[in-house]
DNA sequence: GAGTGGTCTAGACCACCAC
DNA sequence: TGGTGGTCTAGACCACTCA
C-alpha cells in the first residue's frame, strides 16, 4: 500500500465530490456504509471524514450524517484567524461601541445573493463603529436573519452581539468563512471612522454558520490599516 | 464524567505547559506513559495530543516524542491561510521573478533576534521582486540559514526556493507561523515596486520551521494593496 | 426505536530514531 | 534493539435526530 488507507478515502471522496457524485447539501452514506464500502474499520473512514470537515468539504451533524458544503469560492486549504477586533475582546481595554443604524428591512440583491435567501426574508441590518482610546477605528457591518433572531436591541448591539446569540438564545455557531481584503475606504467609511488621511481599509468579510449548516449572519469588519494585524500560526 | 476524556487530558496539559511544568524544548512523556498515567487508551491520549498539536502547542516528531514549542507570542488559536502569492502558483499565470539581492552575510541584530541565532552563524539574504503582467507587484525578502542551505544560486531564486529545498535539499519544513500587517512603504518598496499612488502596503512576515522545531527561514512578503486578498475558512 | 455520529478501548503492526 | 509516534482493527456504549 502506497498510502494511507484513510488518505487514499479521503481523497475519493473529494474526488466524488468535485465531480458532483455527492451535491453540495447532501449527505455522505453513514460512516458505517463507508466503511463496508471501502473494507475498512469505522475509525479509519472516521479519520478520513475529519480531513474533509478540516479542509471544508463537509459539515458533520450528529443524529443526521455528513453534509455536502459549498466549496466554490473557498476550493485551497485555509483555517483559522484572529482579527484586531477579535483580539481586542481578550484584551483588557475594550473598545467603546456606537450604534450608527439597527433596522429591520428587506435584504438588498446582494445580500439576497450572499445569503442564498429570498427577499421575503427580513433581516436586521447594524452598523456600529469601535473607538480605542476616542479614534474610531472599527465600522462593523451586520446583516442577521430575522428568522433566527425575533429581537435585537441598541444594548444588545453595543455590548456583544455573538454573546446573545450563544448566551441568550442558545444557538450554536458552528463555522465561518473569511475573506479579507484592502480597499479604498467608502465616503461611509469616512464619515463614521477617524480615518485621519489613510487612504485604505482592511476589510473582513464573513460568513457564519449554524450546525446544521445554514447560512444566518454576514458580517463586514472594516479596520484602520494602522491598527491592523492578524497573527496566523499556519501547518502545512 | 462531565468532559470527554481526551479533552480533560489536553487541558491537562495546556496547563501544565502553561506552569511551565514542560518547558519549550522539552519533549512529553510518551503516548504510553501518558496512556498509563491518565488510566486511558493510547487513542485516547493521541486525540489530546493532536489537540495540542493543532493549537501550536507541541511538534509531535516520529521516532522521538512530542516537542513543547514557545507559545509566548501565539497563545490563541489560529491556523492556516492563503495569500496571494501562494495561490499564484497554482494559477496558470505564472509572476516574472527579479533578483535584486543574493548575498551571504552575518545576521543583523533584528534577525539574530527573531531568527534565535548567533552573529557568526552566515545566512542567505535574499530579495525578489514578483511581476504580474508587466507591473512589479510583491516584494520578497528572505533569510536563510547558511548551514541547511550550502548553495544558493540565482536561478534558484528566480525559480522557487521552497521547491529548491523540498525536492533538491530534501529538507522537510514542518510548518510556518504568520504575521500579518498594514504599513507605509519604505524607499526600498517605492525604488522596486509599481506602487502608483498606493501609500499602504501589506506586509507578511513568515517564521519557517523545520521538522525538528528549529527556524530555518524568515520571509517577508510586502503585497501591493490592490492585488492583495486572504480566504480563511474558520472553524470555531 | 432504528440510525446517525462521538467517544473509548485493548490490542496489533509498522516506520523511524537513538543508543 | 528498544522506544517512539503513525496507522489500523473490531468491537462497545453513548447522545442525538427523525420517523
Amino acid at each position: 500500500m502506497q498510502q494511507n488507507k484513510f488518505h487514499s478515502i479521503y481523497q475519493h471522496l473529494v474526488q466524488d465530490i468535485k465531480n458532483g457524485i455527492y451535491a453540495s447539501g447532501d449527505t455522505l452514506p453513514s460512516e458505517n456504509e463507508l466503511a463496508q464500502s471501502f473494507s475498512t474499520s469505522r475509525e479509519t473512514v472516521r479519520k478520513a471524514l475529519n480531513r474533509l470537515s478540516q479542509h471544508g468539504y463537509i459539515q458533520k451533524v450528529r443524529g443526521k450524517g455528513s453534509i455536502v458544503l459549498d466549496m466554490q469560492k473557498f476550493d485551497f486549504p485555509v483555517s483559522g484567524l484572529v482579527s484586531f477586533k477579535e483580539l481586542s475582546e481578550s484584551m483588557e481595554e475594550k473598545p467603546a461601541t456606537t450604534v450608527h443604524e439597527l433596522t429591520l428591512t428587506n435584504p438588498s440583491a446582494m445580500m439576497q445573493e450572499a445569503m442564498e435567501i429570498g427577499e421575503e426574508q427580513l433581516v436586521w441590518n447594524v452598523i456600529r463603529s469601535r473607538a480605542f482610546q476616542r479614534e474610531s477605528i472599527i465600522l462593523d457591518k451586520d446583516v442577521l436573519l430575522y428568522s433566527k433572531i425575533p429581537k435585537l436591541s441598541r444594548e444588545i448591539c453595543e455590548d456583544s452581539i455573538y454573546s446573545y446569540i450563544e448566551h441568550d438564545l442558545g444557538l450554536t455557531i458552528s463555522f465561518a468563512k473569511k475573506e479579507i481584503t484592502v480597499e479604498e475606504p467608502t465616503q461611509e467609511d469616512e464619515s463614521l471612522l477617524d480615518l485621519d488621511g489613510f487612504s485604505n481599509i482592511v476589510v473582513i468579510k464573513n460568513f457564519v454558520y449554524l450546525e446544521d449548516a445554514t447560512l444566518f449572519q454576514y458580517t463586514e469588519s472594516r479596520h484602520r490599516p494602522d491598527k491592523f494585524r492578524f497573527v496566523d500560526f499556519a501547518r502545512r
